[in-house]
DNA sequence: TATGAATGAGTGTTCATTCAT
DNA sequence: AATGAATGAACACTCATTCAT
């Protein structure tokens, strides 16, 4: 039987392609139900494998679950460096990481479920993993070096943390997603309809504008 | 046998303390594990009730999480609308809000941890909640007019939508604080040392200050 | 305030009364959900009293389930008692006993759900009632002097048993009732039709006349 | 390990052993406690098999249930179409049945409390069943053609409703043996004795030959 | 007499995990 | 490599009954 690209079905005695529906089913399984809620069942079931290979490929629910965090840290980490932040201008660099972080969570909303998840649970998978800690660095380099670029310029402001830039970069997107049920309750608005989207989108860029940049080199309110 | 107002068993026959009892437990224990992570028993050994108990007053788990949350949300509304931002200059009276909800996040945290858990179920809880809906408001309301304030004082930039500046005060504290397991792995940072949360007071006052206030009414960088 | 009959409300301090609305509403209850599914919250509910006095009035569950078995099978003999079978011809008297049995199940369905549940117990609460086993002896002795009054006017077949009559004008009418349901699906008909239950009570009547009378003395078929 | 057919214990592996090991282990705990009585626990100890295994393989306690009302309605009806009622005379063929019928009750004395714990629930489980719609049709056209046939050869009396005799032919039996114990109080009588089984089987006979026959055709009494 | 609070043992059901093939 | 059967511990929830007033 020739490959069949098309087909979700289980190509038999294909171990890796068994292990990648397995770990792209438990990310979907753990960031709609969080780790305890997910089910080992629904995840074997989504992946249309047998319950036992998750077992045999990855020991138990919670290395699983591991697993799926590691990756998902790892390609966020990944996209944000190939964003060649060196190559722009540093205010349009700042601006081009605010709006990659902010459609990174928008096209990847299981990130958020998972990195909440695993707070819930005080980071306790992520804390072994030394591939985590090895990209985080590159992270914050990258935006350290930003800092200071723009420093340099004299377009930014000096002084500026860039552990406290890159946290309220994050914040500021990330937690209008990850609250928008109980937000647009709160607020009695559709947080996410496309408009509403952009104009945060717009506002986030403002406030991190603000907060980076010294105000003489902002442009001028109309 | 005399009151004994110290002891935490329970006060036979006392219904609105025994409710008052599993309330508080289920507060910890929701906030602690989650909607799927709680355990009934737990919160009842916790509230050193009867389970039972906890069906009788409250008819399910699901109902016990949705009072929780309510009366979680009534607390934090409740103290900002004593805040008396009325009382204060705009700017004063915006770094006291800011200070507050950072405070308030802190000396709360399980507060953090039940919002998480609501949406992590779609907001299904506190979607019915008349009560949530009305404080909401004034809540709002209270940001609308410091803001119009302040901008009729000529202190604050005009335009601002109220809206976004709540969440974005809200975010930058709350971020910070529910991601701090996986943040102080990412920025290899006690991101809890208290020099660390005061820095972290100190920078999201900043960032709001540059959001909302005139660039020439902010205080000069020395 | 003056005595209100038509209230259904507890009229407070009045123990008679609360004891019988207990035993009727236990009797709804028993009949709807047998002694096993009958909950003690749901009797006292309805019977708007404090769970707490049937307790006080009955002692246990079961033993209101004897007390109400008790006064069912009471009331039946009691009721075929006053039939007066003596003041009529044998095949009438015999033809009364067939229609007052038929209608008294179908008035009192919860006669047929009690009988039920108690063979389900095997009997358990019945057997100590000496009430019961002495009227259940004037019931035998009715049939049997009915029988014996018909033979010796030269209507009814000599030598049949009062015992198995009896069992078997409870039989033809009882399964019909108690069964109507897997009835109505098995024999495709709605068999609790006033059409349906008329013809019924004409084929339970010409069987037992056929049993019981002598040939000769039956009218002619067509 | 050689197979072991007189051993109870679990044959490791075999799905279908243990689906049956469950059924019938769940046909006796209902019998014996009705539906509602019945405990889950108690039927996996009978069926010597896990838990789990029953909602495994029927999903809930009820579905369970409803997998032995329709076993057990295979079953009577399965043994009555074998009975071969057209190759025997009409009498004979009668009295075959109506054999049959005792025989089959008390041989499975389960079949009895199985329905009435179905009419208690209002035949909800048995309501959807096509299987049992189907062989209960059957079940009627042999009767109604047996009678037919009689009427035809002249022995049996014109006009009887094929239902009513159905119903009645199983109430006489089956009313005796339900009621068995609460009848044992009544009567005085052990009900049960092979004497007692063996004098109501040739009354029902009886009762049935003479609600059937033209009287002309009965045998002469002595 | 009457009440509502409280309890412990148990219900049906679910789950992550292991066994046998 | 892959599968479906099997398990035991737990889980949310229920119930008859008793306690304190």
């Amino acid at each position: 039987m020739p490959d069949d690209p098309e087909s979700t079905k289980p190509r038999t005695r294909d171990a890796g392609a068994t292990q990648a529906r397995i770990l792209a089913a438990a990310k979907i399984e753990f960031a709609e139900a969080g780790l305890g809620g997910a089910r080992v069942d629904a995840i074997a079931a989504r992946a249309k494998a047998n319950k036992r290979m998750i077992y045999h490929y990855f020991g138990s629910k919670e290395a699983l679950f591991q697993h799926v965090l590691e990756a998902a840290y790892l390609d966020i980490r990944t996209a944000e460096q190939a964003l060649d932040l060196d190559g722009l201008p540093p205010a349009a660099a700042l601006e081009r990481l605010a709006r990659f972080t902010w459609g990174y969570y928008l096209k990847n909303p299981e990130f958020i479920t998972l990195v909440n998840s695993e707070n819930l649970h005080r980071a306790r998978h992520v804390e072994g993993s030394e591939v985590i800690r090895a990209i985080s660095r590159k992270f914050v380099a990258m935006t350290e070096s930003l800092l200071a670029r723009g420093v340099a310029e004299g377009v930014f402001r000096p002084g500026l943390d860039p552990v406290q830039l890159n946290i309220t970069i994050a914040a500021i997107g990330y937690y209008y997603l990850t609250n928008r049920f109980t937000g647009a309750i709160v607020f009695e608005r559709d947080l996410m309809a496309p408009q509403a989207l952009e104009a945060r989108l717009a506002f986030n860029i403002e406030t991190e504008m603000r907060l980076v940049c010294r105000p003489d080199m902002l442009p001028q309110d109309p």
